[in-house]
DNA sequence: ATAAAAATAGAACGGTCGTTCAATTTATAG
DNA sequence: CTATAAATTGAACGACCGTTCTATTTTTAT
C-alpha cells in the first residue's frame, strides 16, 4: 500500500515556516532551536525528528528560498522581450522576492569555522544562482545587438553587487518605496551598456 | 600630580586590537569574550576591567573604525580637485579602508532584539557617516557645474549601495584585484550624472 | 481489539555563554 | 620600607546552547 499513511508533513512545513521567519529576523546564530520550538509549538526534540540538525535545517530553507526565487523568475521572464526590459523586470523581481534577511544568515553560517564543509559548499552554490540569471540577460542583450560587446563577467558582477547593495535597504524601508531606486539603478547601468 | 601613574592603556589597546580581528573574522555573536581573552593573553575577567561589556566593546571598535575611515578620507580628499576625481578616489578609499568585515557585525548586533537601544542607535549613526561623505562630493559636483542638477539624496543612496555591495567581494577576493571593478562602477555612475 | 509503527514530548547531557566577584600580584607615593 | 591604589587573575554564577535519549501518545494495519 503506497498511500501515505501518516501525515506529519504539514508539521514539518509548519516548523520550516516558523524557522524561516526567525532566521530572517534574528539571523542564524541568534536563532536557537528553542526559539523555533516555541514559535512552532512543537517540542525541541521533535524538531530533530524532522531535521538532522540546525545547520541542515537552515541550508534546506536557504535552498528552497533560492529555488523559489529562480523559478518565479523563470516564470515571469517570458513577459519581457528585449534584454533591457528583462533587466528592469529582474530588478523588481530581486526587490520583491530575493529574501535578503534569510540569505544574510548564510554568510553568518559560512563564515563560522565550525560549520560543516558541505553546508558551506551548498551555500556557495546558491549564491551563484542569481549571478547566472543576470549573466543570461546580458548575454542575450549582446547577442541580439541591443548591448555593446563588453566584459560580460564584469558587468554581471557590477549589476549583481548593485542590486545586492540595494537589497540591504529592504531591512529598513518599505519595499514599494524602493521601486524608483531599483529602476534608476538599472537606468544608469543600461546607459553604459546599451548601444 | 597629573602624570599618568599606571600604564594599562597599552593593555587596553592590545585587547581592542585582538577583539577587532576576531569580530572581523567571526562576526559579533560568534566571537566570545573567551576568544578575546585567549587571543589577547589576558584573563576573561580583566576584559571587564577595561570594558563595561561585550556589546560596548564592539560599539567602541565600530566607532573607532568609522572615525578612522572618515579622518583618512578627509586627509586625502584635498588631493583631488574635481568632483569626478573625488568619486574615483572615494571608491578606492572605500575598497581599501572601509572595514566591511567588522562593520558587518554591527548589523548582527543591531538586528538582535536583546541589544541595548543605545548601542543600536550609535551603530545607526555610524552608518550615516559614509553617506554624508558621498553626498558632499555630489553636491560639490553640482555646484561647480560638473554634474547635472538632480536628486542628490537618491544619487547618494545609489552610489552608497553600489560601493557597499561591491565591498562584500572583499571577503572572498584580493583587494587589489577589485580596483578595476570599483573604478568601473564609478565610471558607469558618472556617465549618468556628468554634464 | 490488538500489535506495530509513526509522531511527539520532555527531561537530561555536557558545553559554552556573558558576567561578577573576591583574591592576588604589581606598581606607585610618601 | 610601607601603605595604598591599580592591575590582573581565576573561580564561580545562572542561563542557555545544540543534541540525544527514553518514554508516551497517536495513528495505522490487521
Amino acid at each position: 500500500m503506497n498511500k501515505r499513511r501518516y501525515n506529519s508533513e504539514t508539521t514539518k512545513l509548519e516548523i520550516m515556516e516558523k524557522a524561516f521567519l526567525l532566521f530572517s529576523q534574528k539571523g542564524y546564530t541568534q536563532t536557537s532551536v528553542s526559539d523555533i520550538s516555541k514559535a512552532s509549538g512543537y517540542s525541541k526534540g521533535h524538531i530533530y525528528y524532522h531535521f538532522e540538525n540546525k545547520e541542515k535545517l537552515f541550508v534546506l530553507l536557504a535552498q528552497q528560498t533560492m529555488k523559489e526565487w529562480y523559478l518565479k523568475w523563470m516564470d515571469k521572464e517570458p513577459d519581457f522581450t528585449c534584454a533591457s526590459d528583462k533587466l528592469y523586470g529582474m530588478a523588481l523581481h530581486v526587490l520583491y522576492n530575493y529574501q535578503t534577511p534569510l540569505l544574510k544568515g548564510g554568510q553568518e553560517l559560512a563564515s563560522n569555522p565550525e560549520s560543516s564543509h558541505e553546508s558551506v559548499k551548498q551555500l556557495y552554490e546558491l549564491a551563484v544562482i542569481p549571478m547566472g540569471a543576470y549573466r543570461a540577460i546580458l548575454v542575450q542583450g549582446i547577442e541580439e545587438g541591443e548591448f555593446k560587446k563588453g566584459n560580460v563577467e564584469e558587468w554581471t558582477v557590477l549589476i549583481g553587487t548593485w542590486l545586492g547593495g540595494l537589497c540591504q535597504l529592504t531591512n529598513t524601508q518599505e519595499l514599494h518605496s524602493l521601486e524608483r531606486l531599483f529602476k534608476n539603478a538599472v537606468s544608469i547601468f543600461l546607459g553604459s551598456i546599451q548601444k
